[in-house]
DNA sequence: CCGGATCCGTTTCGATACTG
DNA sequence: CAGTATCGAAACGGATCCGG
C-alpha cells in the first residue's frame, strides 16, 4: 500500500513517510477545519481524491494512529473518522500550512469571510490553536474554514 | 516532471502539490537546520535520496520560487542552493514538523544535545523562528539541529 | 444508498549505472 | 562534482463491482 523506504532516524523523516504525500494532510485539514467525519465528505471535498486513494489514506492514517474509525450510530452503514490525540497534534502543522498558503499564494483573492480567521491565525495563533483543538476534541467542529 | 492533477483553489492544496512528497520538506529542513547549500550535502544527508530525485526536487523547488541557485564563486563546478523569501516562509512549517516529531515519535530517544533546541521550539517558538530566519537570510546558518 | 475492494491503463518514482 | 539515462516498481485515477 505504501512504499517502504529506508529512512534516517529523524522523526521528521519518519513523519513524512506517512504524511508526505498530496492527500494525507488535506484529509487532516478537512477533519480539523471542515469538521468532516465521513468517507463521503472527504470524497466530495472538491479536491477530487479517488475512492481507492481515499480508502488507502484513511486506512494508513488509522494504522498509524492519527485517526480512529467508529460505527456511526445513527446510520449503521456509515463510519465515523475521528482524530486521535496523535492526530490532533498535527493541528499546528496544518495551521502553518494555511498561513503559508494565504501569505505566499497570492494568485487567488482571499474570500472575505476567511479574512478574520486568517488574521487570527497570524496574530492570535496560540489561542486559536487551543480553541480549534478543544473543538475537535469535543467533536463539535465550528467549521473554522 | 510532476503530475498535473486538478486541484481545488485552496492554497493548501496547491502548496501540497509541490511540498507534498517525502523529500521536498526534508531538503528545506536541511537548508534551514543543517545549513546545507550544496547538492552533495543534500545527497549525503543520511536520508538516502537518489541523485535523480534530488535533482528533480531542487529543480522543482527552484521553478516554484522556493530556492534559487547560484554559481559558487570559490569553486565554479559547484552550485549554491539558497532559500528565497518564499522558501524562508516555510520555516514555521518545518519547525512545527520537528516539534510534532519529537512529541509523538517516542520510539527513539532524543539526543542530549538536541533537548535544548527542542525546548526552545516549544516554549520560545516565535523568537526562535525569528532567529533562524535571520540566520538563514544572512546565510550564516548556525546549524540549529 | 454507503463504504469500500478490485481491476487496469497510465503516470510517476526511485535505485543504479553512467556522463560531461 | 553535479547531474542524466534507463527501466522496473510503485502509485495514481477512473470505472466498476460488491456486501451490508
Amino acid at each position: 500500500m505504501k512504499k517502504t523506504h529506508k529512512r534516517s532516524d529523524c522523526p521528521v523523516s519518519r513523519a513524512l513517510d506517512i504524511l508526505g504525500d498530496k492527500w494525507t494532510l488535506l484529509i487532516i485539514r478537512d477533519i480539523v477545519f471542515g469538521g468532516f467525519r465521513f468517507y463521503n465528505e472527504f470524497l466530495n471535498s472538491g479536491e477530487g481524491i479517488a475512492t481507492n486513494v481515499l480508502s488507502d489514506r484513511l486506512k494508513l492514517l488509522e494504522q498509524n494512529g492519527f485517526i480512529e474509525s467508529k460505527q456511526y450510530e445513527k446510520q449503521r452503514t456509515k463510519k465515523l473518522y475521528l482524530l486521535t490525540e496523535k492526530g490532533i497534534g498535527l493541528i499546528p502543522i496544518v495551521v502553518e500550512l494555511l498561513i503559508w498558503g494565504f501569505d505566499f499564494d497570492t494568485s487567488l483573492p482571499i474570500p472575505e469571510d476567511r479574512k478574520v480567521i486568517i488574521a487570527r491565525m497570524k496574530y492570535d495563533k496560540e489561542n486559536l490553536i487551543k480553541e480549534i483543538t478543544e473543538s475537535v476534541r469535543k467533536h463539535d467542529s465550528k467549521n473554522f474554514c
